[in-house]
DNA sequence: GAATCGTTTGTTGTGTGCAACCTAACCGCG
DNA sequence: CGCGGTTAGGTTGCACACAACAAACGATTC
């Protein structure tokens, strides 16, 4: 049952939960989303299903056909190289300049989520996971100072990540070095080092992107 | 009048056309945009032109607040600034790929754009040089074979185009080099120089960003 | 047997009504 | 005269109904 009223609107719960059912694999890419059956699932009427939908799509996260529907995302391979070059390039951007203007409370916050993202590990709890390390990599990006720098960070992160959960479905928690990774990116931070920041912030998007399985290419014309 | 069904939706209609409004100056920044307002003056019902305005406000054109209503945007200094900032990168990006691999037919279209811009110089023609100029950095974006980079490009355009409009009333068309700077570059492109074709895309974004007369700063916390 | 056209079913697009909400003006009270 | 509470107006949020469109199926014809 959902929470009484957590959220603002009907919209953003549908929104929210969709996402979270995405992120637990509840939902396969490339599925068809009819917007009847979200809404009766979630109790409410198609309209905040509709505004829901349209809000994923803006986000990449499906994609909608007029007059014929809506349907799970169902990236190819160039598209997720593609998704990880301009994440690069962004999250790049937004640490080097968060690494000149980085306040103490944002530092705490940084060093806060690496904290979580251990438990996350060692509960061995995939959705947390994601959750933690969307909170690490937006909050690089709006200490960048530059807002809609970090919407945009915020929304490749979104489109990424889901990536990893279509096509990582054996992500190694143990093996995995992100948390080292976010520790020495941390340091560079918190010693004004925009180069080393950047060099690590690299290194780290390099080797989570080495770690998908990537999917053979459905895509020909 | 609106052409007989020249658009596939209700909504792409209103979205297109609130956008055309934004152009011609018939919306001022920070205005409240009511819904039954919108609704009545385009002949529709209110569920398409909250679609549209969704659509809007997801490119930081409008901003909803919930059960509050839509307002145009109304955009800081600091705020075009970091717009700018952030579309010098990606176009940039965009453009070092794109003098890898465009195509004859994708340089021919750039020339194309080039002459229409002509046209609206002469005709003194603010709403088509805006759609002219979208489109020659629309084109660039598409050719350096990122569909999502394009995707963001096209995005930071929508809002800084729009900066221009508020912002620049004046706009010097006699004066402007915008022409020459795009003659420069296909040129540049042409000969698959990306060091070349970056600098001069630099170049050129910077002076158009130096053309806008900021107004006073109205953020205060 | 294959192809084409009509029908049918399921899904989306849009109009509309009602309830909830926010805002602002107004009135009464201190 | 100023301030707080109340009320009225206007606007959004959501549910529901109907219309339009698309794809799938089946029937009919060559």
């Amino acid at each position: 049952m959902r929470e009484a009223r957590f959220y603002t609107t009907s919209a953003d719960y549908v929104y929210q939960d969709l996402r979270h059912r995405i992120i637990t694999k509840q939902l396969q890419p490339g599925q068809r989303l009819p917007e009847v059956n979200i809404a009766v699932q979630m109790g409410v009427s198609r309209t905040p299903v509709r505004e829901a939908l349209r809000r994923l799509a803006s986000e990449g996260l499906v994609t909608i056909i007029p007059n014929s529907g809506a349907r799970l995302a169902c990236p190819s391979q160039k598209e997720m190289e593609n998704a990880y070059v301009l994440r690069e390039h962004l999250e790049c951007l937004a640490i080097r300049l968060a690494a000149e203007r980085i306040s103490e409370r944002q530092l705490r916050r940084l060093e806060d989520s690496v904290i979580e993202e251990e438990r996350a590990f060692h509960e061995r709890d995939l959705k947390l996971y994601l959750e933690v390390n969307e909170n690490f990599h937006r909050t690089i990006a709006e200490s960048s100072g530059n807002r809609i720098l970090a919407e945009y960070v915020e929304n490749i992160l979104a489109r990424t990540n889901v990536y990893i959960v279509f096509y990582d479905p054996f992500y190694d928690i143990d093996t995995n070095p992100s948390i080292p990774q976010h520790r020495a990116i941390i340091a560079a931070l918190a010693e004004r080092s925009p180069e080393k920041a950047e060099a690590l912030m690299r290194e780290h998007l390099r080797f989570s992107m080495e770690g998908l399985q990537l999917p053979k290419e459905p895509e020909e014309f």
